[in-house]
RNA sequence: GGUCCCAUAGCUCAGCUGGAUAGAGCAACUGAUUUCUAAUCAGUAGGUCUCAGGUUCGAAUCCUGAUGGGAUCACCA
């Protein structure tokens, strides 16, 4: 549509004398009721045609036709110029553009970004606000690429620490040499389960010291649960063997665990960061802050940062002690990072619970004069909230990925065999299906809102598949396969073979062209939603078209045969534009 | 208490850097299948865009304040 831009810009030049920008041509989609696909406001220009708004447009619309011979017709609404492009424009657009391979992907743009994403703790199994992590970071990296980026999908393992060490103690005091093969339990849930006890026996040691007349906080810190948890993580940072071998032992069964979850999710990683291997990292940039006087140091040797004049706080970057704090390993981790690729810009999916925290460490990397900090940006997404408050991992009110997925899966079985829509699939097929459609309306569900917002899931309130869901769009797809498949459809069958338009097909091929468009917004505004919105309203424009036109039963073979050109076309966009949500989309359902 | 985020139909959400009479889905009601998949389509009903000011040709959108909800303010991560 850069063309009309271009030809605003002129007509208001050659009509009033005056320079525009591109920016200032408001073009959007004419609304529904009116005649048109392209839509100019036209206020903005009555300041320098000194005209009313009706005028100003009829002369701006005027010169456009006159101008360019892709428009047909147009009329004005008092500050609104509709402008009726030609059906051989839309038709030019779907025979070479949206039919062509290299529809919708983008260039190279020589930019590298890294999203990184997941990052679990390997203390316990993934829940559903990891899912919602894991599809958003999986998802925009795929948009990402899909616009052109050079993509890193990295993850960063938060493998140590006392809440380690918490499922470490719990399984030698209570495991009786418990492993994933010995009870058939998941590696992530047996970790899991340790952790919890450990919380439980716990609290029951803090309560048996409180009646033993002990203030709280002293008996929080003297449970010897706790100073055991507390010694292992010393024994841990002195690679004492014994607690090293258990470590990996148990992590080891926990990454077994992640490994089904991520693949029954879908979801992959370029680069696999672990936290053992960067916790000590970024005393170097403390040093280096010091030295810089960014930093400064207190008298018992523990170093600061003053943030006071960007209104935050003074913040801690280096223990007494010498010893990292959480902050000081993310810079540390952000420097390694950047210097592992070079990227241009540096994307942290996490939820927004830590905006301060990234806040603070984006600024402190910016006062450090790193050239790179300012690609840095944090995806803040909001946290998944269940009917009761908020979900909390040690008071079981958790909803479990594994558990989760599987009662999808369970949800799409029941459904497809009641609608009978199965016969002729073998046991292989119907497995594969129920589960594109089971992580399809659970995946969409969760994206199509924007990631900022918070999201309230209701565990009792199966997530539907009908409406404004994922099983909606991937049956509209199964829909089209079955037409072309009937009509044995080969791209190489199509050439144009007709001339004009109805008002559906128009509709429908104006709403194609804009999928590129569409990725470009949701990279910019890192949001999947962006996708998952625009892909439900391409999927119900075919069903009205579907409905409305016959297809096999065309009046003529030549309008068969676009017809089944637009539904090829349409099924492309719908099943490219699902899988940049990570979500497939089945030929038959 | 300081800082940050959020508030649109009974419910769940769209609404791009300000533009036409604020849109979908679910739930409710009505209709469509001798014809390409009815997980679909067409229609009815449902709104003080939390409230009060301000900016201007024009505000759900931008600014200020209030109210309600959430997060955060650890030598935890």
């Amino acid at each position: 549509m850069d063309f009309i831009v271009e030809a605003v810009i002129k007509a208001v030049k050659d009509l009033y004398q005056t320079d525009i920008a591109a920016k200032d041509v408001n073009l959007q989609e004419t609304r529904k009721e009116f005649e048109g696909q392209v839509t100019i406001v036209t206020f903005p220009y009555t300041k320098v045609s000194r005209k009313g708004p009706e005028q100003t447009g009829a002369e701006i619309g005027e010169h456009l036709k006159n101008y360019l011979p892709q428009i047909a017709a147009f009329n004005v609404v008092k500050g609104f110029l509709n402008l009726s492009v030609t059906d051989a424009y839309w038709l030019n657009e779907l025979h070479t553009n949206i039919l062509t391979d290299d529809f919708a992907i983008a260039k190279a743009n020589g930019h590298r970004v890294m999203v990184e994403y997941s990052s679990p703790n390997t203390n316990k199994p993934l829940h559903l606000g990891h899912i919602r992590n894991n599809l958003l970071g999986f998802s925009l990296a795929e948009i990402l690429a899909a616009a052109g980026y050079d993509v890193i999908k990295a993850n960063l393992v938060n493998d140590r620490g006392i809440h380690i060490c918490k499922s470490m103690v719990a399984w030698r005091e209570f495991g009786q040499g418990e492993t994933p093969q010995s009870s058939g339990l998941k590696g992530d849930h047996l970790a899991g389960k340790y952790y919890v006890w450990f919380d439980k026996a716990y609290k029951q040691q803090i309560q048996e010291l409180i009646e033993q007349g002990q203030a709280e906080d002293e008996a929080k810190k003297n449970a010897p649960l706790m100073k055991e948890a507390q010694q292992m993580l010393v024994q841990w940072e002195n690679n004492d063997p014994e607690v090293i071998d258990l470590w990996k032992t148990m992590n080891g069964w926990v990454y077994e665990g992640f490994d089904v979850t991520y693949k029954t999710l879908g979801v992959s990683f370029d680069k696999y960061y672990y936290e053992s291997n960067t916790y000590l990292l970024g005393k170097d940039i403390v040093e280096e802050g010091l030295v810089k006087g960014v930093f400064f140091k207190k008298e018992d040797g523990s170093v600061w940062i003053d943030l006071t004049e960007d209104g935050l706080d003074q913040k801690l970057v280096l223990r007494a002690d010498g010893t990292s704090v959480y902050i000081t390993q993310d810079l540390g981790t952000a420097q390694l990072k950047y210097d592992d690729y070079q990227m241009d810009e540096s994307i942290y999916v996490v939820g927004n619970e830590q905006d301060y925290h990234f806040k603070v460490l984006f600024l402190i990397l910016q006062k450090l004069g790193k050239s790179w900090a300012q690609g840095l940006y944090h995806l803040s997404y909001g946290m998944v909230d269940l009917p009761s408050g908020k979900m909390k991992s040690r008071e079981g009110t958790v909803v479990d990925a594994d558990d989760l997925m599987a009662d999808m899966f369970d949800t799409a079985k029941k459904q497809t065999e009641e609608m009978g829509k199965v016969d002729g699939f073998s046991e292989e097929d119907k497995t594969k299906l129920y589960h594109t459609i089971g992580m399809g309306a659970l995946k969409y569900f969760l994206l199509k809102v924007d990631p900022k917002k918070r999201l309230l899931f209701d565990p009792n309130e199966s997530v539907d598949f009908q409406g404004h869901t994922g099983p909606f769009i991937q049956y509209t797809h199964a829909r089209i396969k079955s037409v072309l498949s009937r009509a044995a459809y080969t791209p190489e069958s199509s050439t144009n073979n007709v001339a004009e338009l109805d008002g559906i097909e128009r509709d429908l091929i104006v709403g194609l062209t804009k999928f590129p468009v569409i990725i470009a917004e949701a990279a910019t505004n890192h949001s999947p939603a962006v996708i998952a919105n625009y892909v439900y309203e391409l999927a119900k424009t075919y069903n009205k078209f579907y409905h409305e036109k016959s297809i096999l039963q065309a009046e003529e073979e030549r309008l068969k045969q676009f017809r089944l050109q637009l539904s090829a076309a349409s099924a492309k966009v719908i099943s490219r534009g699902m899988a940049l949500l990570g979500i497939a989309v089945p030929e038959r359902m």
